[in-house]
DNA sequence: TATGAATGAGGTTTCATTCAT
DNA sequence: TATGAATGAAACCTCATTCAT
């Protein structure tokens, strides 16, 4: 047994994505999760209001890092928006590197997070509205074509990498992460120009 | 005897597709299901084995409906692969036209269904594999680029049409289906090509 | 298919039997029994109040017939209270001889039956009563010792036969009624005796 | 913590016999039970997989008692097969002395618990060979006949027990157990006697 | 802060019984 | 008399959450 010394909110929030994981969130069983983290179930409710306060702080992690890591790609000047889109997806994906776990939590969930507000729903907001805006400069700068939507591209570019990242967690050694974004990045600039 | 008067077996699916949108599965209560449908809440159970199976159903007919509107497209030789990508969206599309519901029942609960065998998921993986067959075409025709991975793509545009249904479904005077469609199919066909 | 021109309520009832003696009258089905009898499931209505009303008339029956085979015996002056004894046990068996189900039924719903006045139970009375009266009688003639207590006997040797029963119907193989019954017989006799 | 205080997985087992004879174990409700315990219904899936489990340990208890109290008697050589027959009675008898309803959820409910290996089932079967064991020694010695089953015997004797002990547990004024016994006693050997 | 025993609300499913035909 | 579709009450069990220690 790991000797508690650490940071137990943690511990519980990384077996949580295990379990989330594993058997979805409403399947997901407190108790398990407190096994997972050393901890007594009880102990949950110490660092979280309730089981949905859990998935709700893990989904602020996930769209707070991806809205930092990539607001720095809008702004830049030196690049272009075919290079932006490049970049943006590259970010996108390393979040996702070496957690397939959160993959699937992402994929599985996002729909029950995004159902009510929370911190998390106003990082995950901003970060659609960077790839909308990155988009929109694409087309005034005419690397894109004008007669895309962008609020439906939005989408559908965000859901389609939810499902690739679905099947490339579940089964990690069919494709690797680093041939699913070339592809996609390929697919999309092409997609997306005039 | 009290015989069967109109269909109760249609009344009670599709009174768990409303519910089902709703709620989401785990959520969802038989006693509602029944409620909508006027029956009792025992007479589910007559018509179906259990809730599980009700979904079962409603996937049943998603994805024996799609394929078989379909799978003529594939076949044809008077159309060239990217008429025929653009036929098997339009016949993704319709199917969901006027069933706002059925769309959220699929994104939200196609995860579940994917899980385990069912006569359903024979119809859609023969789905899965005429889009696939499709683009294959295009690539030997070279209509389409050879460098895409047909298995990342596949995912990726089912992933993104998944996720523009559900914003669709949501509030479906935001954008018009035919609106989503036609943009869709020029990004795709943009995209796919070489 | 039997061509139902028969007797409906008997079909029920022996159907019943069957079901009774395979599952116990707890998790017996109504669905079942009408099924075994040809006869639609609301059809037992017809002839039967509810599920207890056909326990009630299978025992009715049994301890009616028992009670009619034994009640001469008990009043023959020809023969002595041994001898009586003897063909009491022999009538006793008689009823079950090719009915082992009738025996299982009898051994594991006796008490559901005995706990509620029926029409029945005053049959099963008068049988117990019988069997008290012969004993009596031979501790009278001094044949059986007067230090025996009637009341307990006539249970013990009732409860004794019934297990015994169930042991036969379960596995008829392992010997026969006939062997059965010439062992307590000779028990009883030796037992009873002064 | 909220720490055990006094033995709940006692009382839920007191609980439940009291309850199991009242009503018999299908009809018996947990909520019942618990309310009797003074514990809440979901307290009792602490202690007991489920209903059925509260069942096997209580016959768990009871033969894994008589085994225990009757095995020395079997082995003693000091004493005639008569006398250990007398002594297997009162060690059986002396089991329910102080507990009538113990006595109701046996004669009820054994056959149900017969049904399904269990580790009371072991307990069981080692009782009744002791019991068959001393009457094979008593036949050896020509203390019994030799014309006797042992087979039949057992469990004529034991279902005889079984039923007077309902009898005695429903009213138990109208004879004392000791009375009982002795009768017993005085009957089975004689009737074994050679 | 930490525990884990205790709670009790809530939902799926079964099945005896009813009743329209 | 006969049917069998329809009913709906009833209960086991799960598990998120609480709370005494």
């Amino acid at each position: 047994m790991r000797v508690k010394e650490g940071n137990k909110e943690l511990d519980i929030k990384e077996a949580a994505i295990r379990v989330f994981a594993e058997s979805g969130f409403h399947k997901a069983k407190i108790a398990k999760i407190a096994e997972l983290a050393n901890v007594a179930a009880g102990s949950v409710y110490l660092y979280y209001k309730n089981k949905e306060d859990i998935l709700d702080r893990i989904f602020l992690d996930l769209w707070k890092e991806l809205y930092e890591n990539t607001k720095a790609i809008a702004e830049r000047s030196d690049i272009n928006p075919v290079e932006k889109i490049e970049y943006f997806v590259d970010s996108f994906f390393n979040v996702f590197n070496q957690k397939p776990e959160m993959a699937l939590v992402f994929v599985h969930e996002q729909n029950q997070f995004v159902k009510k507000p929370s911190e998390g729903l106003i990082y995950y907001d901003k970060f659609l509205a960077q790839g909308e805006f990155i988009i929109s400069q694409g087309i005034e700068t005419e690397d894109f074509s004008k007669n895309i939507s962008v609020k439906v591209l939005r989408y559908f570019i965000l859901g389609g990498v939810r499902f690739v990242l679905e099947h490339w967690a579940k089964a990690p050694d069919d494709y690797t992460l680093v041939a699913i974004r070339e592809n996609l990045k390929a697919f999309l600039t092409k997609g997306l120009s005039s």
